[in-house]
DNA sequence: CCTTAGATATAGCCAAGGCTACATTTTTGT
DNA sequence: ACAAAAATGTAGCCTTGGCTATATCTAAGG
């Protein structure tokens, strides 16, 4: 418990900080998703997939298309830009690193995929790096 | 992938609703911090650990006092009820558990410490467990 | 003892992310 | 083609968690 006041408001901030992201990082690797399989993301399919009523998903589709994350016209479907695109698939990349480490520590398959969602926002890369490999020699 | 919308939906309620509580969980366990380093917390540390304002310090200790999670009297210092202390304790567990757990797995300490911080309070119990079953054996 | 510095309280602002209720537009089915 | 159903848009409300600015109270120092 040596830490001083400052790294520990440092922790505070960086998790305060992902809290923030982590919703638009949802966003996009949902909309993603439903790209692939429908060919396109319906507002009222990401509003029943997050579980919330669709004037929240079209409020978070208005800030994604703000952030340059998506885009939409009225009436119809919304769809990743680049930068959404590249949110998205390092989202899932991280998702599906985090899912297998938890099961490679043996955590229950349920579990481990309703934890995931929560834990992946909050890895950072050089965490990352590590999972990797630590599934890359229990591979070997 | 084929998991329906509905669990998808639960995963993500779950991630929010642990979001909501995370908060309250920091609160609790830097307040039990402070009271045991200096036999009280004052809100002005709170704040400076947090690295928060502190009137959003105060709204904060306003919050925990309205879930029966601490107490405080005007112009004095806040400390923990018997339910507060209990979430502080868990919070502490879940913790380094989550810290020793990264540490197993080999991601470098700094980045274990950034990291837990985020990561624990999306760990249920039964990962948790597991986590637990995981160091275990590794010691043994 | 009384001033001043430090801590706490309070008011009021903002954005985000929920919601319901209602209006409008598209799609669908007869 | 048109009525009904479904999807989208919009308005307005709430809570949370940030902030600044200002007031008040407590604690320290001279």
């Amino acid at each position: 418990m040596s830490d001083g006041v400052d790294n520990q408001a440092d922790r505070f901030s960086k998790a305060r900080s992902e809290r923030a992201s982590a919703l638009l990082e949802d966003y996009t690797e949902l909309i993603a998703d439903l790209t692939e399989e429908h060919g396109e993301a319906r507002l009222v399919d990401i509003a029943r997939a997050m579980g919330i009523a669709h004037p929240t998903a079209a409020k978070a589709v208005s800030r994604l298309k703000r952030e340059g994350l998506a885009t939409s016209r009225p009436y119809r479907g919304v769809f990743l830009t680049e930068a959404g695109e590249a949110m998205a698939e390092k989202a899932r990349i991280r998702h599906a690193l985090v899912f297998d480490l938890l099961l490679a520590v043996g955590v229950p398959k349920e579990a481990a995929e309703l934890d995931a969602e929560g834990i992946e926002h909050h890895v950072s890369d050089e965490t990352l790096a590590a999972f990797e490999a630590f599934l890359k020699k229990g591979r070997g």
